[in-house]
DNA sequence: TACTTACTGTGAAGCAACTCACAAAGACAT
DNA sequence: ATGTCTTTGTGAGTTGCTTCACAGTAAGTA
């Protein structure tokens, strides 16, 4: 695979979502597809589809359109997705343990594999499948199962700790679901999930949407 | 308060979260504060925090800077934060829970009204100081609460049967969490929480990230 | 009074992502 | 063959958010 330069973040997303829809139809039989149904299916433009499929280096014939199987080849490839994630939860909260549960078994080539907390009653604890560990030992059970990305589940107070943390045991991705922004140097990739943002914006945007076409 | 225009999307989730740090600046009795200290906490640049507050139609003095608790009743009005928001949750899952327990009380002005589900075990219960409904009774419930947003926790192949059944409603507002795009007229505003896609970007980027200065 | 300093408010420039619109090309019909 | 149809690939244009850079201004200083 040639060595792609420097794809937006927001196309990396659409990525995900074409792989998941992709590999949908591709169980269901379905070996071609055009850049309008692929758009309908991602609720995005053809012209977006087009584009991004450009960008990752791939393409279709004018008149079969896109091959499923190796367009999945070639996202996943982009992606990485070959390779199994090794992921560690920090936080063993309630929404720690909803993440835990909600997440084992069902994402394949995705693996929360350890989880911390201070709370010593949580410790050696296995949870959905995933054990407990005291959070001293963070970074010897970073290194020993390879782990680079890393999520935060801990009260807001103390995820700028972690976050310190991770980046010293190596950690590259960090998905924070503490209502804070986070610090990390420029090598390090940080993603925030706020719910109650969310819900925030979105209520904004329920009364503010026009109500009448 | 004057109807200001189409403020962008991007400027509101930065109000939410200008609204919580100034809050706790606030609550420590810091009275003002200048672009450069905000922008210092939001991670961003002084020239971004002017340009929002500007935005919104506020101001500062050059000397003193912006008056903390002014700003905040401002972005207060621009939220309608005033008004306490009812919310609906569907799907009582693992997630679902989860976001219950997490939510509940922890958010002033966001309220978690009623849950919804098909599983007649759920009905009736109370989870996290919510009670559960049969799915049946969502139209109603959502009438007589007056709630206009709703949170999907609930299984792919449902979230689009589920969107349909809010929008019917009127629900305005949709946060949902099940991996697929929705389709949602635009008079009703829905956002996609996907924890699996979240970590797939942050792979990519957890790999692709430049590795040194 | 006049001078210095530090900040705001904002027009204009810069960027990045999205969309348009059309040339190129294969499939199929006649 | 020749023409028609449909769809791709992509340069160019557009949109919308972010950043720059500087005039305007008030407080402090002497």
């Amino acid at each position: 695979m040639k060595l792609t330069k420097n794809i937006p973040a927001r196309t990396i997303e659409r990525m995900v979502l074409y792989k998941r829809l992709l590999s949908d139809l591709l169980s269901k039989g379905q070996k071609t597809l055009f850049s309008h149904q692929l758009a309908a299916l991602a609720h995005n433009t053809p012209a977006q589809v087009r584009r991004d499929i450009m960008t990752i280096g791939h393409e279709g014939s004018p008149h079969k359109g896109y091959d499923i199987a190796s367009l999945i080849t070639r996202i996943t490839a982009i992606l990485d997705g070959s390779k199994d994630r090794s992921i560690a939860l920090v936080g063993v909260g309630n929404l720690g343990r909803a993440i835990l549960s909600y997440f084992t078994y069902r994402h394949p080539g995705l693996t929360i594999v350890a989880a911390f907390d201070t709370d010593d009653s949580k410790v050696d604890r296995v949870i959905s499948g995933c054990r407990c560990y005291h959070i001293r030992e963070f970074e010897t059970k970073v290194r020993e199962l390879d782990i680079n990305v890393g999520i935060i589940t801990v009260p807001a107070t103390q995820a700028q700790n972690v976050t310190d943390m991770m980046v010293a045991a190596g950690i590259r991705g960090i998905l924070n679901f503490a209502p804070v922004p986070l610090k990390v140097p420029d090598t390090v990739c940080a993603d925030r999930i706020d719910i109650a943002s969310s819900l925030e914006k979105l209520a904004y945007f329920a009364d503010h949407l026009k109500q009448h076409e």
